[in-house]
Formats: structure tokens, C-alpha cells, sequence
DNA sequence: TGACAATAACTGCCTAGGCAACTATATTCC
DNA sequence: GGAATATAGTTGCCTAGGCAGTTATTGTCA
């Protein structure tokens, strides 16, 4: 018995139906996720691609380029130019590390706090949102689907 | 009676945790599809984003910039561009209308059905393996939980 | 110790999308 | 008919990510 799961055969070549794809659906649904969550939050100076960064950086008290990078799952060099914006911004500072001079250790200012402080509450409000007619029962089962469909998407980037 | 349901209250800004979040789930899922996607179809010369017009463009026998534009809900800009890239790969051509001198018929070339041939085995065959386990009921609820969400969400955006 | 590999950060070059401005054409309405 | 408006396409400027190559530093191992 194979303990991983042969792929489904829910799609075929020929009849490939936009709307019938979850990957589409899924998509679309990010677009509006993002575009609901970019609309908020531009009135404090971020975008999307940025409170990540910033979110992090306040719960850990301070990290690295890389281990954002990692963190985020982003180029090394994304995070680079990411980290200029925000600094630049007066966000976020960077200071080389002593003990290990090829790091940089990235840390959040007071404006930065400040910026991510209504994150959370626009991402729940955003989520809570695009959920509005779900019950819990709904809510979990779809929850567990996606867990389900990020492992054997991660399981199959191991085996390349 | 509202037609339109409130909001969930599934998400609390002092909890939010990323892992707990489908809109996070979701965007892992669509970087690893893209990911298997794009990894597929480099050899044949194409990225996830041109693969869209030229799949509209081989069914309908031809379209202008705006039509694509508003069919992939990207911007007309955007499509210029992308346009440009496929024209300089020879996978499509432009056409200027006579009858609407405003409008720039764009057509697939041959070369650029050669490109496409693939395109639907390959997303059948990443999204089959990204469902792998999934039971066909499993993957109804799940469409129908994404169609909702989808719904919802651009009912929002004309609530702007 | 000294060569080699590994890692961190950065940079250049590419694709890609959003927004605003612009030109050219077409439509509408007075 | 002519002014106002709308639409199609393009372009410039911005953010954003991927990939490859570079430099500086650290770790490893013969």
C-alpha cells in the first residue's frame, strides 16, 4: 500500500473548465482577499507584500534578512529590496550583526509598530468577511481541506 | 431578513494565527500550483501568466487587448505588455481593426498553438496531484465552499 | 594552516501587475 | 455639426518576486 496517495482524476486535458477549478476559484478568491486588505491598509502606508515583514519582526523582537526570507518563503533578494522600501519608510532598521559580520539583524521601529498595530484586526475583519454565511462545521471542514491540499502540494515539491 | 449574510467572527485580531487562516493556507497552495505549473510548461516556453491569453485566444479565434484584459481581470496595461512579450516569442500577432481603428485585434500564431497544445494536461495533471487523496465528494464540498467564498467576496467588491 | 564549501547579503536582469497620464478614435447628446 | 464623454491602446513609474552572479565572512576538514 502506498503511503502516498495517487493523484485524482478529477480533471481531464480535453474538457479543463476555468470555473471548475479550484486553482482558479482559489485565485480569484486571493485577488479579492488581497485587494480588500490593500484598500485598508494603504491609509498606514502598507501593502501587503509588507506587514509580513513587519509582523514578524514585532512578535520575535528583531531577525535577519534571511530568516525572513525564509520565514515569508521569498527570494533572499526580494527581501532585500523589501527591507530598502521599508526602511526607507522609516519601518525598519537594519544594524550588522558583531558577532557574525555577514548577518544583518533587521529590527522595528516605533513608526513601524505603529503601522502594523491594526494589521491583525484588518486581516481578521478582511478573512471574517470573505467567510460571511459559513458556519463553524463549514468553516473547520474547508480549513482541513486546504491543510490537506498544502501537504501533498509541499510533499511533491520534496520530490521533485 | 438580510440578503446578504453578516460577517463570520472566526478570526480575532489578538489571536490571528497565520497557520489557522485559509486565506494563508490558500496562498501557499497557489505558490506551490504555480510553482508545478511553471515548472512543467518552461519547456515549452511559457510562464503562468501567458498562458492564459493564449488558451483564450486559441478558443475564441482571436480577441482584442481589452477583451483579455477583462477576461483574466488584469490590467489593460499589464496586457500590453504581456502581449508584447508573446508577440516577441512569435506566439501571437496584432492585428490593427479596420472597422474600430481604436481596437488591436491580436491572433494566435502557429507557433503559439504548438505552445499551448499542453497547457490543459499539464494544469489537469498539477491540480490531480494537489487533490491526490481527495474523494470526489471531498472535492465537490470544496469547489462549493471556494465558489461561496468567491461570491461573497465580489459581492464586497461592489459593496466598495 | 590553508584550501574548500557553506552561508548572508546584495545586485543586475528578467517577468509581472497596479495606477495615472496620454493619444487616437468612437459615441452621445445638445 | 460640434462639444463633452467614453473607450482602446500605450507608456512611464511604482512595487514585487525569481534567478544568477558577486563579495564578505564563517565553518570544515585534510
Amino acid at each position: 500500500m502506498p503511503r502516498i496517495a495517487p493523484p485524482a482524476d478529477f480533471y481531464r486535458p480535453a474538457a479543463y473548465c476555468a470555473e471548475e477549478s479550484v486553482g482558479y476559484l482559489m485565485k480569484r478568491i486571493m485577488l479579492s482577499i488581497v485587494h480588500q486588505a490593500d484598500k485598508r491598509l494603504e491609509t498606514h502606508g502598507l501593502t501587503s507584500a509588507q506587514w509580513g515583514p513587519l509582523l514578524r519582526l514585532r512578535t520575535s523582537g528583531g531577525s535577519t534578512v534571511a530568516e525572513l526570507a525564509r520565514w515569508l518563503q521569498v527570494d533572499a533578494g526580494a527581501m532585500t529590496r523589501l527591507l530598502d522600501r521599508l526602511e526607507k519608510k522609516g519601518l525598519c532598521k537594519r544594524v550588522r550583526s558583531t558577532e557574525d559580520r555577514r548577518v544583518v539583524q533587521v529590527e522595528i521601529t516605533p513608526e513601524g509598530e505603529t503601522a502594523v498595530a491594526e494589521v491583525p484586526a484588518v486581516l481578521a475583519e478582511v478573512m471574517n468577511a470573505h467567510l460571511a454565511g459559513f458556519s463553524k462545521t463549514e468553516w473547520l471542514a474547508l480549513k482541513t481541506y486546504l491543510q490537506r491540499m498544502l501537504e501533498t502540494g509541499e510533499a511533491l515539491r520534496g520530490a521533485d
